[in-house]
DNA sequence: GAGAGGATTATCT
DNA sequence: GATAATCCTCTCA
């Protein structure tokens, strides 16, 4: 007897709450992401706390800009930025207002909307590959600026639904160093994957770029 | 299979 | 002007 996941959205009190704790809480949570086109199911498999004021390695370490006000809205919301040039990455707003923490969305595993998603990310060569790491996770569920401040927890036709889903078993749960933050924030083992998944993306230490 | 390096632009200092 | 919460392709074994 297979039970089906719990298709329950999560509620917007979810995310008010101290950021490391709701972030091994995604694991294995269903992102809902519903384009013109149809909707696209996403299991979280692999995501990276950024604690706010506290975080060196956060972009709202140094203050408020233009670019991360949305991090320092209401929880629930989404935080979308643009980065080296050509890629999107999708962070979860979390923690109560004011206070500007975020969960970057590293990997999933899609299990629903496979051929909108390939659509999206042509050069994927296998079903792991889709969602592999966060531009890419970002890039198959076709999220670009324009859903930076989206609502996450709206219970109507906004364009992201977060599913109770299935958690994990608690060892299953693993905990490391963030990936490409330098610094001090790479002392803080605030990402968090379900171990041994193979949509979890690849560990690469931070390499400083070369001069050319 | 694994490692190195180029791509490309918004944002901040 | 430098940097960035990265990915893809090419090269070599």
């Amino acid at each position: 007897m297979i039970t089906a996941p719990d298709r329950t959205p999560l509620p917007r009190s979810f995310f008010d709450r101290p950021v490391l704790e709701i972030a091994p809480d995604l694991l294995g949570r269903t992102l809902v992401r519903v384009t013109d086109d149809g909707p696209i199911d996403l299991r979280l498999t692999e995501v990276e706390a950024y604690d706010g004021p506290n975080d060196p390695g956060s972009h709202a370490y140094r203050g408020r800009t233009d670019r991360n006000a949305v991090m320092f809205g209401p929880p629930g919301h989404t935080y979308v930025y643009f980065t080296y040039g050509m890629w999107h990455c999708l962070n979860l707003v979390c923690g109560p207002e004011g206070q500007p923490s975020g969960v970057l969305l590293r990997a999933g595993e899609i299990t629903a909307g496979t051929a909108l998603a390939r659509a999206h990310r042509p050069t994927s060569r296998k079903p792991s590959d889709l969602a592999q790491g966060p531009a890419r996770l970002a890039t198959a569920l076709s999220v670009d600026r324009t859903l930076n401040g989206a609502d996450a927890c709206s219970d109507g036709n906004g364009p992201f639904r977060i599913l109770a889903g299935s958690p994990p078993a608690p060892g299953a749960v693993r905990t490391g160093p963030r990936t490409g933050v330098g610094g001090e924030g790479a002392g803080h083992p605030w990402r968090y994957w379900i171990d041994g998944d193979p949509t979890v993306s690849p560990y690469r230490a931070h390499t400083p770029r070369k001069r050319s």
